[in-house]
DNA sequence: ATAGGGTCCGTACCATAGTACGGAGTCAAC
DNA sequence: GTTGACTCCGTACTATGGTACGGACCCTAT
């Protein structure tokens, strides 16, 4: 498939696969360079989907584009010890995001329901996270 | 107190409240420009101090700089439609936001377990977000 | 065989949220 | 009454993660 077919199936734009391309996260695949007529362009295959598909996951998880080169790096060398120290620590991370998104999320809803009501003329905006 | 001491009570930089003054976040206390010799430097007040801290706690809930403008402004004029309504939007956001953030860290805890086992040779770090 | 769309590549630009810097003025303590 | 820390202000720079643009080239369908 061509690049715009790839970016597509990994839910990306063109210009952020040649991005991630010029970060190193994704390769670049030799352009058959034959003196033939054909091609120039770069084809791609089901790898480089599933590849783009697991930086958009991780970044959903909040690594960063820098990490996940360190993660793509390690699935080639099989640093397992690293790989596991690096996903120990996101889960950590992630622990506590969530905890502090599950706060926000509940002071949120209070504040919500208390503006709701039209009767009390309060809607405590700036006193919504305090404790 | 001055900028030095609310930066630090709010737990940013002194920079930073100026950056928020700049965008209208905070607002610029009149200096007391008297011809008199006391002050050309402005002075803070525990109000200050409870709007800095708003602004980290609502950027913690996933708010941007400018909705929490929006935010803010919404406390002055009170227009709780208005208030209910961003609250509303961000509890869902954040609903959804703490759902993936939950599936990405177990799928990390996982990965961190496969990795663990020295016996198996895969890491499959590649595939840790695939369903 | 040619028109149109797609690709390639470099370079430039964008938004967000700051951070740094430099010079001038101010403040407080000694 | 001066020194040293702090403030003020504008402007510039940073990092992150893209997005846009323009010219040259390629590729396929008609």
């Amino acid at each position: 498939m061509t690049i715009a077919k790839l970016a597509n199936e990994g839910g990306v734009g063109v210009e952020t696969v040649r991005y991630y391309q010029r970060r190193g996260l994704m390769p670049e695949p030799a352009r058959p360079s034959g003196a033939s007529t054909n091609g120039r362009v770069r084809r791609y295959g089901s790898d480089d989907v599933r590849r783009l598909r697991f930086i958009k996951a991780a970044q959903g998880a909040g690594f960063t584009l820098e990490e996940i080169g360190q993660l793509l790096s390690l699935d080639a060398t099989e640093d397992r010890a690293r790989a596991r120290e690096l996903a120990r620590a996101r889960v950590g991370a992630l622990d506590e995001k969530i905890r502090e998104l599950q706060a926000a999320r509940d002071a949120l809803s209070r504040l919500a329901q208390v503006c709701e009501q039209g009767s009390t003329r309060l809607c405590p905006i700036l006193t919504a996270f305090e404790p």
